[in-house]
DNA sequence: CTCCCTTTGAAGTTG
DNA sequence: CAACTTCAAAGGGAG
């Protein structure tokens, strides 16, 4: 009856409805804001090798996927599972051509699909800007003929893991976007130019961290090495890029407070989960187990203390907010990290100086539900002050990470610092098309230490249930849909339809909307170029990208969900992808070609 | 200041 | 039990 217990203990992959496929098109979401967050569609794998398939099958039914067992040498697994962590992964394509995929994908993915993307965005922008522009052609547009060749058309270089990002990022004035690293900037190889403004200080790495050094690439070994050795090697453009990739122990550990009363130092700081707290190339933080499951690579990541805020940060992994104690009970159920919590330097940060339980915590934020950052002064308010204040207000405690939210912490930097994107939406995108794009391999782990710290999580508050946290956010959405549905607001298949009528804030949509005649699925290949590139990403090969398409396909986790006719009633028919072939499930994947 | 956007996954709720 | 909803991170943008 009590649901989390209940849940929790469900047996390991039960089996779900297959992930719907997304219905393609624009989700009423994203219609209904129509952003300049959207980010575009990139250009499809363009004319090189063989058009991708699309990325996203429908799903087999949950039944059929079998959450993959590391051979991590039962390292991280190694405890036990008995939460029967519902864990999964995506419904892979046929292994053979999944293959394929991956070989194309994990060789030149990331980087491509980053070079896509901007390509994309510059498209759209570009499009909008030129009024008539016409961003689907991508290389059409003035200097995109450079950046198309580039990063969209034409034969990719054979997929070297150590090359450079396949798109030079340069300043474009008039892009909404800013590009990080100058072409002509020879102090950084990498993707992008350092941040200044931060000054990194090593940070501790524990002696079994460092015996793992290189075990780091584990994670990604058929991405970045190099760029990886990179951004080690020159401090000026380790912007954090791939620090982040950096799992420390610490970081796990600390994603979770101790359980109330379970320590002796029962003095959380106050979170420091503040947006204003973070530095925007933030080394993400990751939970402790992370480390523990991976081997972090012994990258010092810079430890900071927030001059900024006046704030001790310690770790600062910038990401790292909120502080909690910790308990040798929680020492106990963590050897692995247990170092990092009583060496020193852990402590020097700990918000209180020499005081070894202060650990910044991410997961436990104020019940105002916003994770506030307290200066240094303020937070050293009488301990006994803060305390019953604190006892009083009953922090809340967060979910505990999914897989994909933790890819999206360890990745956000990277692709931030890669395209100086900051906007999360679009960021968001990016990682959610690089998600699928990872190997089964590559997503299993995240998925076992994401199952590693709902079992952490679940040791640290065994009372703890989702439930506890829900209603304190959103309220709306079924109004919002509810509006979606009766005209209230419309999404961008309605809009679409009737184009005449919206007044998209996008410039790509707007543009996209204006077309004289909306495409229909039955002819991908003859959708107007502005419509392809804009909003579905198909680029003038004909080939559909996904990226924007992502978004587009996902208007609410509901209707990401809904696969059924009935649900893809609510999608203009002319609209609808098609039906036959890859069906809506590849719609919202990556390419189709033409 | 608050909410939205955007992603996937887990878990809660609803019918 | 299926379908739907909410929340987890993140930070710019909008109202």
């Amino acid at each position: 009856m009590f649901g989390p217990a209940s849940s929790r203990s469900r047996s390991a992959w039960r089996p779900r409805p297959a992930p719907a496929a997304r219905p393609g098109g624009v989700s009423p979401r994203s219609a209904r804001r129509a952003s300049g967050s959207e980010v575009p569609t990139p250009g499809s794998p363009p004319a090189g090798p063989a058009p991708r398939p699309a990325l996203p099958r429908p799903a087999p039914p949950r039944a059929e996927r079998t959450m993959p067992q590391l051979d991590s040498g039962g390292g991280g697994a190694g405890g036990g599972d008995d939460l029967g962590a519902p864990d999964e992964l995506l419904a892979f394509q046929d292994e053979g051509e999944e293959q394929d995929d991956k070989s194309r994908d994990s060789a030149a993915g990331p980087e491509r699909d980053l070079a896509e993307l901007k390509s994309s965005l510059v498209n759209e922008s570009e499009g909008a800007a030129g009024g008539a522009g016409v961003p689907g052609a991508g290389a059409g547009a003035r200097g995109e003929a450079e950046v198309g060749a580039e990063v969209s058309a034409g034969p990719r270089p054979a997929p070297l893991a150590r090359q450079p990002p396949p798109v030079p990022c340069w300043p474009r004035p008039a892009l909404p976007v800013p590009w990080g690293t100058h072409p002509s900037d020879p102090s950084c190889p990498g993707p992008r130019a350092p941040r200044p403004s931060r000054p990194s200080r090593p940070l501790w790495i524990s002696p079994q961290a460092l015996g793992r050094e290189h075990a780091s690439q584990r994670l990604f070994p058929d991405k970045l090495p190099e760029s990886l050795e990179d951004g080690l090697k020159a401090p000026e453009c380790a912007s954090g890029m791939y620090k982040d990739t950096v799992y420390s122990a610490f970081n796990l550990l600390m994603h979770y407070p101790p359980p109330s009363g379970a320590g002796q130092h029962p003095q959380p700081q106050p979170p420091l989960h503040n947006k204003a707290s973070q530095p925007a190339h933030s080394v993400p933080q990751l939970s402790p187990l992370y480390e523990h499951f991976s081997s972090p690579h012994p990258t010092p990541a810079p430890a900071d203390i927030s001059q900024k805020q006046g704030v001790h940060r310690p770790l600062q992994t910038p990401d790292l907010s909120g502080f909690y104690s910790l308990t040798s009970g929680s020492m106990g159920q963590l050897p692995h990290t247990v170092s990092w919590f009583t060496h020193p330097s852990l402590m020097l940060g700990s918000g209180v100086p020499g005081h070894p339980a202060a650990i910044p915590h991410p997961a436990i934020v104020p019940p105002s539900g916003k994770q506030e950052l307290q200066p240094y002064d303020r937070s050293l308010k009488t301990q006994a002050e803060s305390k019953a204040e604190k006892e009083a207000k009953k922090p809340t405690i967060k979910k505990p990470l999914n897989a994909f939210m933790l890819y999206m912490k360890e990745m956000r930097a990277k692709v931030i610092a890669e395209c100086t994107l900051k906007e999360s939406a679009a960021i968001n995108q990016i990682l959610g098309r690089r998600w699928h794009a990872l190997s089964r391999e590559e997503q299993a782990k995240y998925y076992e230490l994401a199952r590693k710290e709902r079992q952490l999580h679940m040791q640290l508050y065994p009372g703890w249930s989702a439930r506890d946290n829900y209603g304190k956010k959103k309220r709306r959405s079924r109004e919002k849909h509810q509006e979606s549905n009766t005209g209230g607001k419309r999404n961008a298949f309605e809009l679409l339809a009737s184009p005449a009528e919206p007044a998209p804030t996008s410039p790509g949509l707007s543009a996209a909307l204006s077309l004289p005649a909306p495409w229909t699925p039955t002819d991908p290949p003859q959708r107007p170029a502005e419509y392809t590139a804009a909003t579905t990403g198909i680029s003038e090969t004909g080939s559909l990208a996904c990226t924007g398409h992502v978004a587009a396909t996902r208007g609410s986790s509901s209707e990401r969900k809904r696969q059924s006719p009935k649900a893809r009633g609510n999608w203009p028919e002319a609209l609808l992808p098609p039906s036959q072939g890859p069906g809506p499930g590849d719609f919202r994947g990556c390419t189709t070609s033409a």
